[in-house]
DNA sequence: GTCTATAGCTCGATAGAC
DNA sequence: GTCTATCGAGCTATAGAC
């Protein structure tokens, strides 16, 4: 179970590096010390290997954003925190950049892993968002659905600022208006 | 001058569909109906031609938004009018989706057309902003650069949640809430 | 379970005829 | 300016020895 693992981790780097279409089994095989044999005895390809690797970045991904959302405080609070979570900006992000992938969204098994992702993150902040409005700390008539949007789309967004730029602060700036926008829906 | 503008047209149309890594030559000829000859005649190579069809790509962009932002009318309504363009979110921005591209990252002259396309567009929307914050529309204190960044990682960002999720709503939804908080910027 | 060898294909680019 | 032929490399996958 060690060379099987070193695959998946080394897919995971790869996929957030250069998205799917663009890595090789080759790639994958020279960073996780392992040879063709060995890949294609654990995975029947490609596609099985990148999506146990989507799964892996996914489940990661959800933890790291756990810890931000379910910190104490207050809704306002706990949002702008998922907002600041350590990032690398000019790296992007590992989950959302597959969406661009052509080989990706043409196939729903490639696409699944990156999709549940996606819905359970947008529910996750809906949730939080809801449980502001009905403390009385959020105004009433917040869309919940709309603000957990945006807020995610901030992050992603953000992400293409910086690397389309070559710079940090680009996304910064976005999150530091997302921030000073969730104030504004406060009672 | 025929040849030449066609395939530029067709590697713009496969920039905006598949991305450069995923894009070959010989796509490109095939949709445009030129030869393998023709191509090399008229560009010196893939990357050559994929400047140009950025380059076309990110003017078409600028036209559009041009127009939006230049309908008369307060900040606010300019900056929405942005926002409500007309879009197909599950087609992905075609200046936007090509920032996720290793190759196109990687190569300084393959990322400028993209580069100087984002920094033009946050200048512009930073102007807006900063006429609304002029006329005393906007609250004196606001943050007119980050505020920038925010409504165009709102659509960045919405193309990724539309993508992720095969869901136009996904995109509008952000959208909204970003209107609501431009909204929420006024005196 | 892992290795090497190789199949069949497409990649981006070049050559040279016309 | 456009054509076809071809190069060398890399692609994903399979075969079969160990």
């Amino acid at each position: 179970m060690k060379t099987k693992d070193a695959l998946v981790e080394a897919a995971a780097e790869l996929l957030w590096e250069r998205g799917y279409a663009a890595t090789s089994p080759a790639m994958i095989q020279k960073r996780s010390h392992a040879g063709q044999g060995s890949m294609y005895h654990h995975f029947s390809g490609k596609a099985e290997l990148a999506t146990a690797a989507m799964r892996h970045s996914a489940q990661q991904l959800q933890t790291a954003v756990e810890a931000a959302l379910g910190s104490g405080g207050s809704a306002v609070e706990r949002i702008s925190a998922y907002l600041d979570m350590e990032r690398s900006p000019l790296a992007g992000c590992r989950v959302g950049r597959l969406v661009q992938d052509p080989d990706v969204v043409a196939d729903d098994e490639l696409r699944a892993p990156v999709a549940e992702s996606f819905e359970w993150l947008e529910r996750r902040i809906a949730d939080v968002l809801a449980e502001g409005v009905r403390s009385g700390e959020l105004r009433q008539d917040t869309d919940v659905a709309a603000t957990a949007a945006l807020v995610i789309a901030t992050v992603q967004g953000g992400y293409v600022l910086a690397r389309a730029q070559q710079d940090e602060e680009a996304f910064r700036r976005a999150a530091k208006a997302a921030k000073a926008a969730l104030v504004g829906l406060t009672v």
